[in-house]
DNA sequence: TGACAATTGGGTCGACGGACCCATGAGGAA
DNA sequence: TTCCTCATGGGTCCGTCGACCCAATTGTCA
């Protein structure tokens, strides 16, 4: 699990951003903060591996503390307006990332999980940059999860679409009720659960499925 | 169920935001597009009861469209750098609303609720609004999940914890195994659910529980 | 006071769920 | 070819779940 720390003072983005990280599978948003000084303190109390910083913010702009959070977390700076004199000092910073606001969610997942995993991605050219980053687009599941075969998966995408009973997951798989029953009985070893409505939860816990 | 269409070409805020206003029990986001012509084109395959709408947008600026889109949709202007000039050009555009990015989701929230329900924020000043908002802070729920006890909510809550079983409730909770029964059949009607895992779901898409 | 809701608990009963055993055919990997 | 996984299916069995009936207590509100 990948703690997060935000650091924006457009609160809309940064709890939209929030929800979204905490949405996948293998990441966990730990604080939220509207300020560089208040990133600083905030990573004092809780500790995180990766920090995403908006570099335009009043109050000290996000570049200063990023140079003063030193190497226990690394920062990925965001911008509104990206330029390449924002990015300069960005590197000069110490930051392992830098992404325009308007770049897809999928591709700062990925620069995340990239950052997590000891890479630097500020030395880099774009095409550079994205051809690395292409390893990070998959969440790397718990090992229970990532055992799940697919047939497996789409039982359980039903389950959390509220497809509970037997007959009627049988019914829309074209399968018979033993299948399913079997099918559930290897799900439930997988995912370390007793149950169905562990198992559904555990799917929406696990990005497997989504709630609707 | 409030439709919100949002258009803003920066993705990670558009989607982060998408994400956040799904995780509200009584909103759904049914689309999301860079661009004012963009948003033109999706209302009129998708409708939608309210557009967020990025008044900084390439391609056209979100205050032209917004005067296009009629009145079958409200429109809610957010903006980077919010100016009282862009708010003047925004309420002469016909929109309902008007904020900048920096406030906090639950701001945002309440106004999607408020103008969906038909009230007008532009003609108002920032206290008459506030107060206005107060009154929809709170997300309406479904008339079922509404007449929930508390100590029903309180079985939902563990149940989307994922303590399932019967006797493992009884236990958390002091109470015999029967009046989990109990309580659980009532929930069961008040949510129009038909066991314990369609229960947990619903209690998540509610806002009830959280899976974690 | 009287009515109602919430919480607690009882009993019964049929149906369903989950654990255990098993087999077969398709498809990929060594 | 042999081995393994995946998907399909069978059968049995016990425990649990959910539906139905019910009652006592407490508290609130008209």
């Amino acid at each position: 699990m990948i703690r997060v720390m935000i650091a924006d003072d457009h609160q809309l983005f940064a709890e939209g951003l929030s929800q979204a990280l905490n949405s996948l599978p293998d990441a966990r948003v730990v604080g939220v903060v509207s300020s560089g000084p208040a990133l600083r303190e905030a990573l004092t109390g809780q500790p995180a591996e990766v920090a995403i910083v908006d570099i335009e913010m009043p109050d000290g702009d996000g570049i200063e503390s990023i140079a003063k959070i030193g190497t226990s977390c690394r920062a990925i700076v965001v911008s509104m307006h990206a330029s390449d004199d924002q990015r300069e000092r960005a590197r000069r910073a110490g930051a392992k990332g830098f992404f325009s606001k308007a770049v897809p969610l999928s591709t700062l997942a990925a620069a995340v999980r990239a950052v997590a995993d000891g890479q630097d991605l500020m030395g880099l050219t774009d095409e550079e940059r994205d051809e690395l980053l292409e390893k990070f687009f998959e969440a790397e599941l718990d090992p229970g999860a990532a055992a799940l075969t697919p047939r497996e998966r789409e039982i359980l995408q039903h389950l959390a679409a509220g497809i509970s009973a037997t007959d009627e997951l049988a019914e829309r798989l074209f399968i018979s009720q033993k299948t399913v029953k079997n099918h559930l009985a290897s799900i439930f070893q997988k995912l370390a659960v007793s149950d169905r409505t562990q198992a559904a939860i555990e799917a929406i816990r696990l990005g497997i499925a989504r709630p609707n």
